[in-house]
DNA sequence: TAAAGTTTTGACAACGATACCAATTCGCGC
DNA sequence: GCGCGAATTGGTATCGTTGTCAAAACTTTA
């Protein structure tokens, strides 16, 4: 309570000792919840803590123990909305286990080897990497013996290494369910980059679903970044064409938007002319002006599986490595037709194959 | 280079010493800038440490040195896409400094003291807050002697406390002036909480800016948490009474879009019955179907500013705390009307008070 | 070549907590 | 009241690095 008077030393644990009239080993056990310490010197010692404003030195114990409490999250991609909401749940559920993160910014002109490299030596108990971070970071990490957690892209084969993610190719199945059953039959796929498995994976699951209806061709255009200004520079050259996709399936939310203004702009009508539907159910998505039809990720429980991985990691007891996917949702609203023109039949989950459907164009 | 195998220990110091001939003390000189060490030891000190994968332990370091060279970053608000932006560059900056933030989450469910308890025991070097985090926060730190920087909130007379912001006073007069300036004359203000710096300020300024035109009373309304979703609710209310102001200055972009789209619901037209203007440029207000008027934020100073204050603390060398104000501008979209009916003057920066403008309403 | 000055190096202790082990205390049944 | 096992406590060494200081190596100058 009382604190320490500017210019006085930071109290230690000896100093606790001495005031509670205990020896250090014991003011140690009574900031650990498992030791072995009777209530009434514990109640003492953290009498005495609070006398002097005694806080254990994490560094001291983390030398010691050889557990530092600390996460890393390598973040590249800092323009999507998404990241900062999955950074608050992420943070709440590693908070409730004791853990903290640092965040460590890895993109463009930035050298991930030298971020990497700087976290690495405060023995972070675990590396949390999200899409498009470059893999020799993985490598570097299983080489050090740190777990790595892969958010929001697949595992790819990394020792140590666990991946949690959106079901990817199930949402390109979904989106393309969804553009069908609205009678769409022309979509077409706007993805980031082309080699990143969120992008990769939702298109061969858009393009399964196509398939399955007999839909072989369809146009794609790979956007890069998924911000909104360079979505809307990559839509415009894809809209420029003569043979437009009647709907669009956007690799996230903030392109799907862009995807809206480039059609506007062209002077199509959304959702008649062209469908659009995105990922992640931003909260733009919610605006009167764009309501974007959209798949929500269940962020809630992806941060509470990362804090879980991360917890048993830290506890010793490192699980077997695996992916984990979380089925997203379908979250209708207006950049997609309420419904085909055969009437809406919400049981049906399948092919929409059998309405009748006006012909776009 | 080669890494270690599996299962041996993480190399220290002294293997690294033992390799390469020399004793401990000089491979740590290796790794320390100032130190003093022949550039022929040194090179035959990194070179060994490369061999075994060697990598200085940041924690034992610290608790040496007593420099922690972690900063923790105290979030409550996650909802503005704005503090993305502004992790992105801060973090950057910091990184650049060799200093890397914890971040911690300190919103709604969470006990601030209990996270921020945690935090001190990483011994930080120094705090970031933001906005809204309560005020006991700053005080426990300064009584630890840890330097507090307040990002986007004016200091309060807080020992240790150095404050970085948008000068929030001189946006509410740039806004006001501008919607004079376009020919309104019935500006109303919609605030976040009543009691936040950011709001108390910026409608000071606004006020300021009517009274000089002869305007002193203007029609005001507080959001509360400055999301979408609840700035909608609120603003829908605002707009249903009967005597409606022809313009609203906002305190945030994502505000602006919510009081673009609750005026659009009640069947107002922005600009023409009702111009809107926000702060921070967010992505959404350079979308077509909201292209709103707002203030931006110089980011990449203010962030410069803040990792060079924590350089300095950092050094030992502090500064004298003060509060650096930034000046924001105003970038002219469509959510406001392109000119006064007087006429554009570009280079008047003065009252609109002398142009004959249509009366509202 | 010797003396004086400068730079580099090594030995040692210390940062603050905890693992480990031995010593002590406690509780309980007879 | 005594003996036994269980729970609690204290002492010591250690985690890996770096500050300090004295010794050693190297330079320069006379």
């Amino acid at each position: 309570m009382a604190g320490q008077r500017a210019g006085s030393r930071i109290p230690n644990a000896q100093d606790v000792a001495k005031l509670a009239g205990v020896s250090p080993s014991t003011v140690s056990r009574a900031f650990v919840d498992e030791a072995s310490i009777s209530a009434h010197k514990k109640a003492r010692v953290l009498e005495a803590a609070g006398k002097l404003g005694y806080r254990p030195n994490a560094m001291a114990s983390s030398l010691r123990t050889r557990k530092s409490r600390l996460v890393g999250i390598l973040l590249e991609e800092f323009t999507n909305p998404f990241f900062l909401r999955t950074l608050e749940l992420l943070t709440r559920e590693l908070q409730k286990v004791g853990l903290h993160a640092i965040v460590v910014n890895a993109s463009h002109d930035i050298s991930v080897d030298e971020a990497i490299d700087l976290i690495i030596q405060f023995r972070i108990n675990a590396l949390i990497v999200s899409s498009d971070i470059p893999l020799n970071v993985e490598f570097e990490c299983s080489k050090m013996n740190i777990p790595v957690v892969s958010f929001a892209r697949t595992e790819r084969r990394i020792p140590n290494s666990t991946g949690i993610c959106l079901d990817d190719f199930s949402a390109g199945y979904e989106a393309a369910r969804h553009l069908l059953e609205k009678g769409y039959r022309r979509p077409g796929f706007v993805g980031g980059f082309p080699d990143v498995s969120v992008t990769v994976d939702r298109c061969a699951g858009f393009r399964e679903r196509l398939a399955e209806s007999g839909i072989r061709q369809f146009a794609t255009t790979f956007v890069g970044d998924n911000t909104y200004d360079t979505g809307l520079a990559a839509c415009r050259e894809f809209l420029a064409g003569s043979d437009l996709p009647d709907s669009l399936f956007c690799v996230n939310d903030q392109v799907a938007v862009a995807a809206i203004d480039a059609s506007l702009e062209r002077g199509l009508s959304v959702p008649g002319d062209i469908g659009v539907i995105g990922v992640d159910d931003i909260w733009v998505t919610r605006t009167r002006s764009y309501s974007v039809t959209t798949i929500t990720q269940p962020l809630e429980a992806m941060s509470e599986a990362m804090a879980a991985v991360l917890a048993d990691h830290n506890s010793g007891s490192a699980r077997q490595r695996q992916t984990l996917r979380f089925e997203g949702r379908l979250v209708e609203r207006e950049s997609t037709r309420r419904a085909a023109a055969s009437g809406e039949d919400p049981a049906r989950t399948d092919s929409a194959a059998p309405a009748a459907v006006p012909v776009q164009k």
